[in-house]
DNA sequence: ACATTAACGATGA
DNA sequence: TCATCGTTAATGT
């Protein structure tokens, strides 16, 4: 299985599967950082997920045999493994312990988004912010993911639903309580433990 | 109240 | 030089 797997470099900025791709592959970021983002008819845009190294993504095209409904963008130069889709597949029905993996996986991104939902409609700006940027580090789904992140303010705005002078208002108030440290188009998670508590406030 | 967009200058890579 | 950041003003709900 190991030789059917392609590896590819994309750089910042350029796509790795375009909406309404046929589901060919199914994805795995090895470094680097991709989004999901969805762009209505008026071109007003909407990013549902970072995906950070260490993350797998795509399956559920791979498993409908539909077209991809959302693109896939490099934010930063990445590089991403694809298994082709029939040995997805084979992987899937061959293995138990593959198949379990696979659920737990898709269990911890439903769980992420159920919390989602909830810190949306009950916390504040700042919580939304510290929800989305801590989302990053779930270390179920990503489990090597890096302590400094190379991330816009603007990019983790579109991700957490708020705007770019918003999410940078909250930034500082995350740095000021000892969460994080801001650098130039990056952010090092300096307290997980504190991001995750603020996340939940309201 | 509090968020959004637009706009500006400052600054880092 | 260009992307990114920090900030302010005007506007909307």
């Amino acid at each position: 299985m190991r030789k059917t797997i392609t590896v590819r470099s994309f750089t910042a900025g350029s796509t790795v599967f375009a909406r309404s791709a046929p589901p060919a592959h199914w994805a795995g970021v090895m470094e680097g950082m991709l989004k999901l983002d969805n762009i209505t008819e008026e071109g007003r845009v909407s990013t549902f997920a970072g995906v950070p190294s260490g993350a797998w993504f795509g399956e559920g095209s791979v498993l409908k045999d539909e077209p991809r409904p959302y693109a896939v963008t490099a934010l930063t130069d990445s590089v991403v493994a694809l298994l082709p889709r029939s040995e997805f597949l084979r992987l899937l029905h061959e293995s138990h312990p593959f198949a379990l993996w696979l659920i737990g996986q898709l269990n911890a991104r439903l769980a992420h988004y159920v919390a989602q939902v909830q810190t949306d409609r009950l916390g504040d700006t700042t919580a939304q912010v510290a929800y989305s940027l801590s989302g990053l580090f779930n270390d179920a789904l990503f489990p090597n993911t890096a302590r400094r992140i190379t991330l816009s303010q603007e990019e983790l705005g579109r991700l957490s639903g708020v705007s770019r002078q918003v999410t940078n208002r909250a930034l500082q108030e995350l740095q000021e309580r000892d969460a994080i440290r801001l650098g130039y188009g990056s952010i090092e998670v300096i307290d997980l433990k504190v991001l995750q508590a603020i996340a939940r406030e309201g």
